[in-house]
DNA sequence: CAAAACGGAATGAATGTTCATTCCGAAATA
DNA sequence: TATTTCGGAATGAACATTCATTCCGTTTTG
């Protein structure tokens, strides 16, 4: 078996949480996506709760592992390290378009137990440290770091969504386009 | 009686699904939150999806009637046209922002039905042509435009979550920051 | 080496719970 | 009083979860 069944499981739980979402996904569209018994699931995860938090945290942790490999952390090129950041995301979309997907939209679910939101807090605190390191330099613009980060993730999400639903093809050039779309909107001009 | 009980119901349920999502959530929350009897909301509604579709409907033509209202449509000044649409936006969140938050997170929704689908389609079509006629004019980026107009959209809707949530005040300045770095991101330099 | 015994993994029918929806007596309205 | 509106207990369907049983690879026995 090239997958155990706790990976065939999180990977069909994955499909099914993006696309219908927590509550809209039951346990046995999951046991059957996976190809396993309703059972089965139970031997690996206590409830369908501690399943989507598992699923949430070797998420939130693959992404950020993904962006420190290789952090220009000494630099002070705020745009080197931007740089760095956009990249990794985007080979992170790349070996695992759903799991970004899930991320971006179970962060506020009411299932999240306090381990969930606080491997998020890590992803977040270390962006909001990107964002107010560059204001502090005026290279940033003094707004909310949240929502300098949306404007970013929202952008990225919005891609990789039309890249999904086959909309348009995924080209170096659209990805350095977005990119610089980011980066304008964020930098003081 | 201020609110009529199919008022009380809509206002209700909209809260409800903006913080538990549609799956989420259940008549018997509504209900309760409406302080009506559960009953009562079949009275008015065919069933929990038409409640939801009737949301969304209403919402979306509220936000395109907002849009419209004093849109510059014969000005070729993109800039006018992109500041009215952003302050009509920012009116329209001021008036409503859980509407917002509402249609934001329940596009892709598996219960919206053909005339949901429609209504969102028509704003969409709206947004994308403003974005067309600027790239024809080489003053918009040549990206998809879905993702310049999730770009926009993600500033926004986090720039509300976060006044909703007391975080940041709402000023003038702040969403002229937004407004601005919206632009920014969308337009060739 | 063959046969029997073992035990953890897997299963899916059975269980109790929760839900959307219905229905009918009560309350409001006319 | 007749009619309409309302409420919330009642209903049946669908759900998450459990558990008695099966399955199968390994180990022990003869």
């Amino acid at each position: 078996m090239s997958e155990t069944k706790r990976e065939l499981i999180l990977d069909a739980a994955l499909v099914l949480f993006v696309d219908r979402g927590f509550d809209g996904t039951t346990v046995p569209m999951i046991s059957e996506k996976a190809g396993v018994g309703a059972g089965t699931i139970y031997r690996y995860f206590e409830n369908k709760e501690a399943l989507v938090n598992t699923l949430f945290q070797e998420c939130v942790g693959e992404l950020i592992e993904t962006i420190n490999d290789g952090y220009p952390r000494t630099s002070d090129d705020l745009r080197e390290q931007f740089g760095h950041i956009a990249n990794q995301v985007i080979r992170y979309a790349k070996k695992n378009l759903n799991a970004l997907l899930f991320l971006d939209s179970h962060t506020n679910g009411h299932y999240l137990d306090e381990a969930s939101r606080e491997a998020y807090m890590r992803l977040r605190t270390f962006l909001c440290e990107f964002i107010e390191r560059g204001q502090k330099n005026k290279v940033i613009r003094p707004l909310p770091a949240d929502a300098l980060i949306a404007l970013m993730d929202g952008a990225f999400i919005a891609l990789n969504k039309c890249i999904k639903a086959g909309e348009i093809e995924e080209t170096p050039e659209l990805l350095a386009g977005v990119k610089e779309a980011c980066w304008d909107a964020i930098r003081i001009h």
